[in-house]
DNA sequence: TCCTTATGTACAA
DNA sequence: TGTACCTAAGGAC
């Protein structure tokens, strides 16, 4: 399930299985088959993520562009693959691997200028060498907007889902209600370079992980937990429960129809 | 077996 | 703001 640590392993894990071999392709479930035929036999010359968006690039410039929405899901395996079941969106198959995709909001074949056009929507991605925190900034500081708000939309900044949301602004200490102009410049330089080593560490372990070392279970003497969705978090989908670092209970409310977790008292209005 | 939920987004009203 | 879309897992019956 994705934000973009998932995105841009994705982009690295479809390179290490497929990468300048011609695949196999095609769309057990039909709404890719066109495409997957067009592409058969012909090599992924490389791959890209910027946000939550991936780009499987073939030939000199024809792009898959895949989005996860909130039901994507890619598995890989070796060969021989198994049959795939009726709801693979796209297959790909090569010597030592394939690669199945379920449920994408998006799937289709795109041209270079599209996806030029997608980049140009997109807010800088902190897992981007190339990103401007300061294009971001901008945005954020003019902004009436709540801060948790900014942080979910794409076109302020790439990436950031509903996890990585939570979990940053609690490591700051940031109400989530606050708006986006009265972060100051170092709060935003913080948050920005948290991020980027979170979502790092994302990428390489393939899971959300934010407790602090001196914060985890075993550092605080409580016993082992991992939540379940798969990592370690302070507040994420962690309502009603105490906070683990001030005992306070966890709220949780709706903002922009998705699920907001903070502590009250770790995370105040002002700094 | 049904219902709810989920790390997302786009479009209509 | 609400709704539609794509899938699968877990819990309530």
């Amino acid at each position: 399930m994705p934000e973009g640590h998932t995105i841009h392993r994705l982009a690295k894990d479809y390179a290490t299985a497929f990468a300048g071999r011609p695949v196999h392709a095609s769309s057990p479930q039909g709404k890719f088959s066109d495409a997957a035929a067009l592409l058969t036999g012909t090599p992924l010359t490389r791959t890209e993520a910027h946000g939550k968006h991936l780009f499987l690039g073939f030939r000199d410039a024809e792009w898959i562009h895949i989005h996860l929405g909130l039901f994507g899901k890619v598995t890989f395996g070796g060969t021989p693959a198994p049959p795939p079941t009726d709801t693979v969106r796209l297959r790909l198959a090569g010597d030592t691997a394939y690669v199945d995709l379920r449920g994408p909001t998006t799937c289709a074949l795109i041209t270079e200028p599209e996806k030029q056009a997608i980049h140009d929507r997109l807010g800088p991605d902190p897992l981007r060498p190339d990103a401007d925190p300061q294009a971001a900034y901008r945005r954020v500081s003019r902004s009436r907007t709540t801060v948790a708000a900014l942080l979910m939309d794409q076109k302020v900044i790439a990436g950031v889902g509903n996890v990585y949301r939570a979990e940053v602004l609690f490591r700051h200490g940031i109400d989530p209600y606050r708006p986006g102009r009265d972060i100051t410049p170092t709060e935003w330089d913080a948050i920005w370079r948290d991020l980027t080593e979170l979502m790092s560490e994302g990428v390489r372990n393939n899971r959300i992980d934010t407790v602090r070392p001196e914060h985890t279970p075993e550092a605080m003497g409580r016993p082992p937990r991992v939540d379940d969705h798969g990592g370690e978090v302070y507040v994420y989908r962690r309502a009603d429960q105490p906070c683990h670092l001030c005992g306070e209970t966890v709220r949780t409310a709706g903002l922009a129809a998705r699920n907001l977790f903070w502590c009250p008292s770790c995370q105040r209005k002002q700094d």
